[in-house]
DNA sequence: TCAAGGTTGTAATGTTATAACAAGAATTGC
DNA sequence: GCAATTCTTGTTATAACATTACAACCTTGA
């Protein structure tokens, strides 16, 4: 699987924690709540600092020394992680990556870039892609509650690393 | 997902392919070959017949009368039909779809519309996101290979059902 | 204090997908 | 026809991803 890139891709935001262990951050992501779980910031911690998307066995694997034994603990964080907007679910990779948009306003309608050649993913908005899709969705009376878009192919470094 | 029984996560919809048993269909569709092999005739049935989404699993199970025994044995098939452009991976779901679209012109930038109530799945392809999408990657370097798109929500079927 | 609700730990299991190898069928060239 | 080649198949085992179920433990707030 992907676990590799320190590239690009997840930084550039604000979240600045400093996973020593304290968890006293605060801030204002979709429904974030003043303060994480230990669990939750340890599994954010991974994924921030990997700087790319992480599947839930390696986060697993990063934790054991943290007293992570089981995939649930992983899976637990995850989904609250998701629904506080701090993270996203890459479904073509079945891997999870740290939200790296600046104010990732429409957390439900992000697009990805995904490089095959090494793993760095690009997280963007595009309002014309969402408004198309919107408009899809109102012309065929569908109750749109997620969309996901994820491209594949390679980055500019690995097209230009031939 | 549900259980892996014969559970067929779709329905609802009517896509009426005439694809009933017979097999000297003479599909164009992308870089299809004239004659598929038993077992891709098999899945590409058994898909068709179901007019929604199955898991690998599923077909299985709808194929031991066939004398299906192994999973690799679907995926193998799945993976040609998905190269011929005669079926579509809906990665949101871990599930394969029979290709609905009447030519199917750019089969790697088709979008999907998945209902959560019913699993219905309306696939569907909207020339300005895909101008939209090849945009941006032109503007980023990105050289891209495929793209996924799916929307989850609930089909108006489902809604007017309250 | 006590109940209610959320979080955690753990084991077991379920679900999706691939690796590795042997054998069979179709295609090609001679 | 008869290899050589290539593609397809059958089978076993295993890897990778995800959830169910249950008991224990906190925290919050009557
Ligand atoms: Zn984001
Ligand atoms: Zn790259
Ligand atoms: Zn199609
Ligand atoms: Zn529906």
């Amino acid at each position: 699987m992907a676990e590799h890139s320190h590239d690009h891709a997840a930084s550039g935001h604000d979240h600045a924690h400093d996973h020593g262990h304290d968890h006293d951050h605060t801030h204002d992501h979709g429904s974030a709540p003043a303060k994480l779980t230990r669990n939750q910031t340890l599994v954010f911690g991974a994924l921030s600092r990997a700087g790319g998307p992480l599947t839930a066995y390696t986060i697993l694997d990063q934790l054991r020394d943290d007293g992570f034994r089981a995939p649930l603990q992983v899976y637990r964080a995850l989904e609250k992680l998701v629904e506080f907007g701090m993270v996203h679910r890459l479904e073509s990779l079945n891997a999870f990556v740290a939200c790296s948009h600046p104010q990732c306003v429409d957390h439900e309608t992000m697009a990805f870039a995904i490089c095959e050649s090494c793993g760095s993913v690009s997280e963007f908005a595009d309002a014309a892609i969402t408004r198309q899709l919107k408009g899809w969705a109102g012309d065929n009376g569908f109750a749109l509650a997620k969309t996901t878009i994820e491209l594949r192919g390679t980055c500019r470094t690995c097209q230009a690393a031939v």
